[in-house]
Formats: C-alpha cells, structure tokens, sequence
DNA sequence: CCTTAGTCCTGCATGC
DNA sequence: TGCATGCAGGACTAAG
C-alpha cells in the first residue's frame, strides 16, 4: 500500500515528465473515483497545462497554469502510468489525455483511490497534520500529545502527523523500542525523541530504495520497490527478530495489524 | 474525547 | 475443482 516514500517516488518520477503538458480530455471510467461535480472537474482541467506536481502526506497534488489543484490518493491498490499492462487494462478508473497524444492512466483494482479539485484560492487538504520528513517537527507533534490512544494509532493519524502509515509506524516504533500498545502520553520525552529520530529516517530510507513493494505497490516506470527487504517487523511474523532473534508478533490495534517484538518492545503497565 | 464497527472494493489464500 | 469464508486496509462516518 502506498505511504509518504512510495508516493514521493512516484512523484518524481512524474515531475519531468508530466510537468508542462497541456490537458486535451478526461475520462472517467469508475465514477466513485473522481469526489465531487465531474463537470467542474472536468472543466478545470480540460485546456489547462499541468505547472507542477508535488506531495503533501500521502497525496499527490497537480497544479494546473490556472491555479487550481489535483489531488489524488492512491489508497491502497492506485497506481499512476503512462503505459498499461495488459493486467491493468480491466482495472483503469481514469484517463488524463495530453495535447501531445500522451495519456497518463489512473489504475486502482479495488476502487478505493480518490481524485478530488481544489479550486483557485480553497485552502488544501487543510486537515493534514506537519510532513514527517524531519525530526524537529516530528518531535514538535509528538511531545505535545496528552492522549491515551495508543502511541501506533497517534502515528496512523493524517492529522498528528501527515503520510506515515501501517509499515512504517511500525518500523519506527521498533527501532525505537516502544510496544504498539503504549499510550501516546506515557511514552517518556526520551522515547519520544528516539521514534520522532527514527520516523523521518525509515521513510528518507525507504525513499531512498524507491518505496516498499509488499503486493500491489508499483512505481509509475512499473517497477517494485526494494525496502521490502530491509523491514524489520512489517510481515515477519513467526520469524526471528534481528536483534534478539524472539518471534515477531501480531496484534490488532483499533482494527489493524502491528508487528512488534514481544521482546525488544516491553509493554508498559 | 475516545473507541468500535461498518463502508467502500477485489483478489487471493485457505479450508472443506 | 468448486464454493464459501476471511483477510488485506486508508480514510471516513455513525453510533455509543
């Protein structure tokens, strides 16, 4: 599933190549797809050259000459290309055509990904918290929380902190040795201060092996990601832990899996 | 404020 | 082989 170094490979990618082209016609193929008026949006980006693309939290965001935004969530299955595989072509939700006879495919088997138009002058995706690429501001968004909720729900909140998700809470939250489970308030300053470290260091890592391909991850070239093979929790379960060689665990918190060490991840009463 | 359950979706693994 | 069941899960919503 895509999070923050999947998407930003993604974007990247699509920076040269997407920058500058002039939007001649959209199709929506799932119409569940695209959020909101399909006119308006339709109408916003028909006739309009594509300026610059970027991310914020898990998003990637299309700016068109006119000023409005694109956004699209990849969700779990989304994927983003310029050529299809014989595979895709049942599962294509959406089409940009180019002035220049290039199409850009918005792919996504199970249909949950969204497309959204942020018009001229709204504020966007206001709701996400600060990106998680640093740890000043990571630190800043963590040392402040009174809350109860587990420390690993804290870190899937888009608002606490904007693009970490099922993976990577959990990497982090292993390396810094804190169990899934804990309290976000009773997480000590110093524990907190070695997760807001490692947060911005599994995703600058994973970024780095061009995202984590468990499934259905692909980058918009069609190739995998390589930081699969440097998880140290995230789908091991039953295996050895590096560092104590205990069998990673599995529980489910508020409905989803986290993969811990019973061992190097005490519990706290 | 918080949690749980349900919703959206389809492919794939499992079990009988 | 075939059919039913459960699981995967990001973001959102309703109910308690």
């Amino acid at each position: 599933m895509p999070e923050l170094p999947e998407v930003e490979t993604i974007v990247r990618q699509l920076q040269p190549v997407v920058t500058g082209k002039s939007v001649k016609a959209v199709s929506i193929l799932w119409h569940r797809t695209v959020t909101g008026d399909h006119d308006k949006f339709k109408a916003a980006l028909i006739g309009s050259r594509l300026i610059r693309i970027a991310r914020r939290g898990k998003y990637i965001c299309l700016f068109t000459g006119t000023g409005d935004c694109i956004t699209i969530h990849l969700r779990m299955t989304g994927r983003l290309k310029f050529q299809l595989d014989e595979k895709e072509k049942n599962y294509t939700r959406a089409v940009f055509d180019f002035q220049d006879g290039s199409s850009l495919y918005f792919i996504d088997v199970r249909k949950f990904g969204r497309i959204m138009l942020w018009p001229k002058g709204s504020p966007l995706l206001p709701q996400l918290g600060p990106e998680p690429l640093e740890e000043t501001p990571v630190f800043a968004a963590l040392s402040g929380l009174t809350s109860i909720r587990a420390i690993k729900t804290v870190l899937l909140d888009q608002t606490v902190l904007a693009g970490v998700g099922n993976i990577y809470a959990d990497e982090a939250l292993y390396l810094a040795k804190i169990h899934p489970a804990t309290p976000a308030a009773k997480v000590s300053k110093r524990k907190l201060k070695t997760l807001s470290r490692f947060i911005p260091e599994v995703l600058q890592s994973a970024i780095h092996h061009d995202g984590t391909t468990i499934i259905d991850y692909r980058s918009t070239g069609g190739s995998e990601g390589r930081n699969q093979f440097y998880l140290n929790v995230y789908g091991r379960i039953g295996q050895p832990c590096g560092s104590c060689g205990t069998e990673i665990q599995r529980i489910r918190l508020n409905n989803r899996s986290s993969h811990f060490c019973p061992k190097c991840q005490r519990r706290q009463r």
